[in-house]
DNA sequence: AGCACGATGCTCT
DNA sequence: GAGCATCGTGCTT
């Protein structure tokens, strides 16, 4: 399998989200070889963009989304969970793209394990699936050396695509509240064949 | 099957 | 010191 270059994340945030959908998520851990295909994804775009980050400018935690594209950006939240974000666009300009949810298609009994049985659909349950912190912040993702990477995969069909708003920007103020921003497969599964 | 809420710690004001 | 791109439990229907 090919690991997707840095020119495909050096484009739209939108077109990158979009085109997630369906790419294998590939991590080692252990020794083991975990891979999941990307079934939901959510971009953010910019520091006008107010459900971003980046809203607030460079800090610390967002400096990684200003960095170059095809980069990790992994943040903690609500005292429990860690996010996993491609950053996307031009170095310089902040955006990046939050995976939601894989669907386990390679060592899944160990990723299920890692879940004490529960399933992988949600932003935290993948990085907990996966083993994924903020060792991973800031890693290359078009290389395999930091054992976090992006693979392609076959393209999924558009109407096998809904799109709608972000989730969980309770405080976020209209029109970024409500932007059709978020991208995941219908039936939260993917056809793989077998 | 759905909803409400508490957990828990890092980041920015 | 408040808020947060969430999750799991426990209670209600």
């Amino acid at each position: 399998m090919s690991i997707i270059p840095r020119a495909f994340y050096n484009r739209p945030t939108l077109t990158v989200a979009r085109e997630l959908i369906g790419a294998r998520l590939v991590r080692v851990l252990n020794g083991q070889k975990l891979v999941g295909l990307i079934t939901e994804t959510e971009a953010y775009i910019g520091e006008t963009d107010l459900g971003c980050h980046a809203k607030a400018g460079r800090t610390a935690r967002t400096a990684v989304m200003y960095g170059p594209p095809g980069h990790a950006y992994v943040y903690f939240t609500y005292g429990h969970h860690w996010m996993l974000n491609v950053v996307t666009e031009r170095e310089g300009f902040p955006a990046a793209v939050l995976v939601r949810a894989i669907q386990p298609i390679e060592k899944a009994e160990i990723m299920s394990q890692r879940r004490s049985g529960r399933d992988t659909f949600g932003p935290g349950k993948l990085t907990q699936a996966m083993g994924i912190t903020k060792t991973e912040n800031g890693i290359d993702l078009t290389r395999r050396g930091a054992g976090l990477w992006i693979e392609a995969a076959p393209a999924v069909p558009a109407r096998l695509v809904t799109k709608g708003p972000r989730v969980g920007l309770y405080t976020v103020p209209e029109p970024w509240k409500s932007k059709p921003w978020r991208f995941l497969v219908k039936d939260w599964r993917l056809d793989t064949g077998g």
